[in-house]
DNA sequence: ACAAAAGTGTTAACCGTACACCCATGA
DNA sequence: TCATGGGTGTACGGTTAACACTTTTGT
């Protein structure tokens, strides 16, 4: 279908579709090059930078509603997703009637109407994903979370939230494990974690602590190529790490 | 208004008033003779229990929509809240047209329609609170968090995740402020984390620590009248509070 | 006087932090 | 060979956990 018909097809008869009011906004997190990174749309016309989003569908679960927006945009099916938050402020979309009817979108449509969007984060392994833009917008492209442009509506603000739950939750299970390939040096995972805390870490006190959780197997390989001494690869034992959790993990840095 | 003429037009025009396929639900914590305490309301008819719920007016905050509740249900305005996760399985509302058609609810109606439900839960002075049924309810009145009859709906899945939020909560601010009476004593406050946590702490290490955290008052007065000695009584400092907050509080038990 | 609960203090184990040294690699 | 980054070990200090003793109060 070709993106005017569907985006037509969409303002006219996606109340049949979808559960009016309600909408669900992905922070998709990566991590390149040392940096966080979080995946944004670029809408056409009205060019403003948003979130990944969408709709639920009449007789799908929430969860499925996210599942399905990342797979949409970045093509991966297994993802590790997390819902932090709900955002119902009468006016959290500010402008939106100047937004939407850039698109063609009558006053009366069901879009028009006030949406509480439910906040889901994801985290994904960066190289793995094909940013795919939707219907509404002209790009989809990765983004440092240091140097995000003003985003629509309260999406700055989600944004946040996101990356303050992230934070949290490096305290309750091995975020690398989801942001990181398969095989990662002990340097790599470090700097994630620096990233996401903003702060710096003792490199000796950090890999003494990450090795104690126990869920972290050394693989005979080093990741050789750069320059300097050739650091050892590592990866996660899920078994180690279940076990690890049952019996009640403490992170913390 | 009588409560079968308030309940009727609830049914035919609720869908002008408020937002449809949303709704709030609150679980309001109590600490009553050593034990943690659920406010639950039961249906009229129905006899079904439940937790105390409402919906979102077309242009009110959800926020402001569970304040509403709270303060409908306990007679509260200032009332410790945090919405802490968002129900959203398409059928997590089993058996929904058996309880509401017991109401007299028509299969048409904006009632009978899926709904994502809000989960909050609150914290509330036990001594302080006024239980008051709504128009759908014959009773309100406290449970023990261990001794919960079978609710409806998911709601006993909504009570479980709203008991291990507040669980993590524990180690982000002072629950007592908010579940304790102005004064109290120290072995009260240790059966409120005891009760919470479902574990037992050393009643020595307890006090030492929470005293290091510093946002509490020794008063000159004891608490008499009990049995053995009498213990000292506390209030909580929300100056010397504040000031620790910020300098970055570290709980944990 | 006694049991039960509350106030206070001491000790040892553990953990986080800080830091020093050596090794490997490319420029 | 030198600068840089990576691997390993140790020592100190603070926090937590375990535990003993005294005081108060009602029965």
């Amino acid at each position: 279908m070709d993106s005017t018909k569907e985006f037509r097809e969409f303002i006219l008869t996606g109340d049949q579709t979808f559960i009016p009011h309600v909408s669900v906004d992905c922070v998709i997190f990566g991590f390149h090059e040392d940096q966080l990174k979080v995946l944004l749309l670029k809408w056409k016309t009205s060019g403003q930078w948003c979130l990944p989003g969408g709709f639920i569908k009449k007789s799908e679960a929430i969860d499925d509603s996210a599942i399905r927006t990342l797979k949409e945009r970045t093509g991966l099916s297994s993802i590790f997703l997390k819902q932090f938050h709900v955002f119902g402020d009468p006016d959290r979309e500010k402008k939106k009637d100047d937004f939407l009817s850039v698109h063609g979108t009558k006053k009366d449509s069901w879009l028009m109407q006030r949406f509480i969007t439910i906040g889901y984060y994801a985290l994904v392994e960066f190289s793995k994903v094909n940013p795919h833009p939707d219907f509404l917008s002209e790009e989809c492209k990765w983004w440092d979370i240091h140097k995000l442009p003003k985003l629509i509506y309260d999406h700055n603000q989600i944004m946040k939230a996101a990356l303050e739950s992230l934070q949290l939750s490096l305290n309750e299970y091995p975020v690398g494990y989801n942001l990181l390939p398969e095989k990662f040096t002990m340097p790599e995972l470090q700097t994630l974690y620096e990233t996401i805390l903003g702060v710096a870490i003792d490199r000796r006190n950090f890999q003494k602590k990450m090795l104690s959780l126990g869920f972290l197997e050394r693989l005979k390989e080093r990741k050789t190529g750069g320059a300097h001494k050739a650091p050892f690869l590592y990866r996660f034992d899920k078994k180690k790490y279940e076990k690890a959790m049952k019996q009640g993990l403490k992170f913390g840095f």
